[in-house]
DNA sequence: GGCGATGTAGACAGAATTGTCTACATCGGC
DNA sequence: GCCGATGTAGACAATTCTGTCTACATCGCC
């Protein structure tokens, strides 16, 4: 467990300077890893102000998960759209966030595997998630008659890919190994 | 966090019995919401005993990996056996899998997801199974020039199978998917 | 002017966590 | 016959965790 005091700018409203602490954090060292003081103590409010927005902690991992929904898939269908917006464009999309120093995984995997038995709310928001995300991936496809299929199998192939990227040192086998099964798919 | 009381075989040695209550909470509840204190209840030793065999729960979490890897493997390169050795009993293999009532996901993928930013040993544990879960993939590959790179490919297909399983409520589609994937990479 | 939402400081309670300690029992093998 | 490994019961310490409480301040808006 790190000690950084990243502080957030202090000129945000409390609400947010929590959320963006909690999700740095959460995302960072795990969930159940990071006690509620923690959050306090670095969003730099106090533990009434806290537990006025957020009454328990289970509710502040709730909203963490949506915020995080909400950020990611923005920077998912931004970096789609920078990098040419077909198929194509998944491969630097991906190697952006890989790259990303701060990349720990995906944060709804991490926090299915760690609270999903326990939390179903979890389960729940991170089960939207990945439709969402299987969405966005279908949208790059051509239109055809397994188009929804097709989107499956590439957002199985990209859960792979993340998993890798987060066990290897760095993400460029990840990579290179989802490009193959992005190829042998679509020239089927 | 379940209160049922899963009594392993009071036979076993005190040792055995810790690591298979251990292997069991932790996989089905998650490790860090796993209290020694409960470990010690289930498999029915006292704390001295405990921590005359691990010295710390950190230690513990270390032998449930590399006991469950074990496992795991035996398991697999049996199922694999068992449904005819080649890349067609993959699917089988892995449904048997799923379809346990106990299914969870990849202890693995849960426990970097946890721990992995907080304990190394995790990571370099959890990255020696995927490579050898990815070398029996391979044999399961008629030899050629690019059978380790085709392993690499099925086996990432495979981790997104396994979060799929994990998310749906049913393992059907995570399934048909994988089968979509595999039939594409080898007929390419 | 007054009200409600938002903010602050920090003590406190109650539970759960990991890990230590004393004192004693049994049993297999050298 | 004795030693070391393995076992038992349960009190205890030290820390950490979540969540509550009192008492007070500020600010925007009706």
């Amino acid at each position: 467990m790190q000690t950084n005091k990243t502080r957030v700018s202090p000129t945000l409203p409390a609400r947010e300077r929590i959320l963006l602490t909690a999700h740095e954090l959460f995302y960072r060292d795990g969930i159940r890893a990071t006690g509620i003081d923690r959050v306090i103590a670095e969003s730099g409010v106090t533990k009434v102000t806290f537990y006025r927005h957020f009454p328990s902690k289970n509710d502040l991992i709730c909203e963490f998960l949506e915020f995080r929904h909400r950020r990611w898939m923005e920077w998912f269908v931004d970096a789609l759209q920078r990098h040419g917006e077909n198929l194509n464009a998944l491969l630097p999309a991906l190697s952006e966030w890989f790259n990303d120093g701060s990349f720990r995984g995906c944060a709804f995997i991490n926090s299915v595997g760690e609270l999903g038995a326990v939390l179903p709310e979890v389960v729940e928001i991170s089960r939207r998630h990945k439709q969402e995300m299987m969405e966005v991936i279908g949208q790059l496809l051509p239109p055809s008659r397994h188009r929804a299929d097709d989107a499956q199998a590439v957002a199985m192939a990209v859960d792979g890919a993340i998993i890798r990227a987060q066990f290897d040192q760095s993400p460029e086998r990840a990579l290179h190994v989802l490009n193959r099964l992005l190829k042998a798919l679509l020239t089927k």
